[in-house]
DNA sequence: ATGGGTGCAAAGTGTTTGCAAGTAT
DNA sequence: ATACTTGCAAACACTTTGCACCCAT
């Protein structure tokens, strides 16, 4: 059985996502965490990151692109601008009715659902420059 | 203005996606039409993906790994097992309503979302060698 | 004839992995 | 001491692109 290390590189990157409301993504952590500790891999942040999101210390947003990191740990939706390519939090509950009723009706067993909402931004869509 | 021009090719890809039910990926596009076509591309499929998704004839479905192609072209959500990568139809309505409050509550002006349900489909679940 | 489409191969992204050396427990 | 973790670089998987030629309109 294999227990999880604490190591200096997990801790700075684990303090990198939970001092973001930004949804980051792989790399960003990885550049920022590179500021304090220049000898730090990208292989080391990845493996990191799906540990952390396996532990529960972190979310992974899955979004086209590239996987973002959340430091919230409640599941809840997003928002991507496809536009800016910016993801938020949508203000809407999690609907957990909807896993009992797929469950019910095809015997699929599920586990969560992700719920991803695809527009444009306010930030965008004052710029005029649209489409 | 650009005008789409129909060529063997595309109509090779668009059959080949009407014919499936189980959501290919484009590779399995490629692979497939290849059969009869030993000259197309992997390029040519991909752009042409792109196209028939723009024009509306087919629905690209958004999960991680590799994109799926949908004969479909009502938007609704899909369920995808964790174990086997299967991709299904869910049985449920697009609820337009969500994209109203959303909407509502943010300013972002949202034009869909996209639902996963993520789980273990009945037959490998049925398997035993689970997880 | 004209301008979008094609095949090919190379290049891009984002992510994973094999390995020898390092380190938390 | 043990066995998980790291840094490095190479490898991967999926997708996009530059270019010269082709072909639908």
């Amino acid at each position: 059985m294999i227990r999880y290390r604490t190591t200096k590189q997990n801790q700075l990157i684990l303090d990198a996502v939970q001092k973001h409301c930004d949804h980051p993504t792989a790399d960003q952590i990885y550049l920022e965490v590179r500021a304090s500790n220049d000898q730090i891999s990208r292989g080391t942040v990845y493996r990191n990151l799906d540990k952390l999101a396996d532990l529960g210390s972190l979310l992974r947003v899955k979004v086209p692109g590239a996987d973002r990191y959340d430091c919230r740990l409640d599941v809840h939706y997003h928002m991507i601008c496809r536009k800016c390519g910016a993801v938020v939090d949508a203000p809407l509950a999690y609907h957990h009715e909807l896993d009992q009723q797929v469950l019910e009706q095809t015997g699929f067993l599920v586990e969560r659902h992700r719920t991803v909402f695809e527009g444009i931004c306010p930030a965008c869509a004052a710029d005029g420059t649209q489409k």
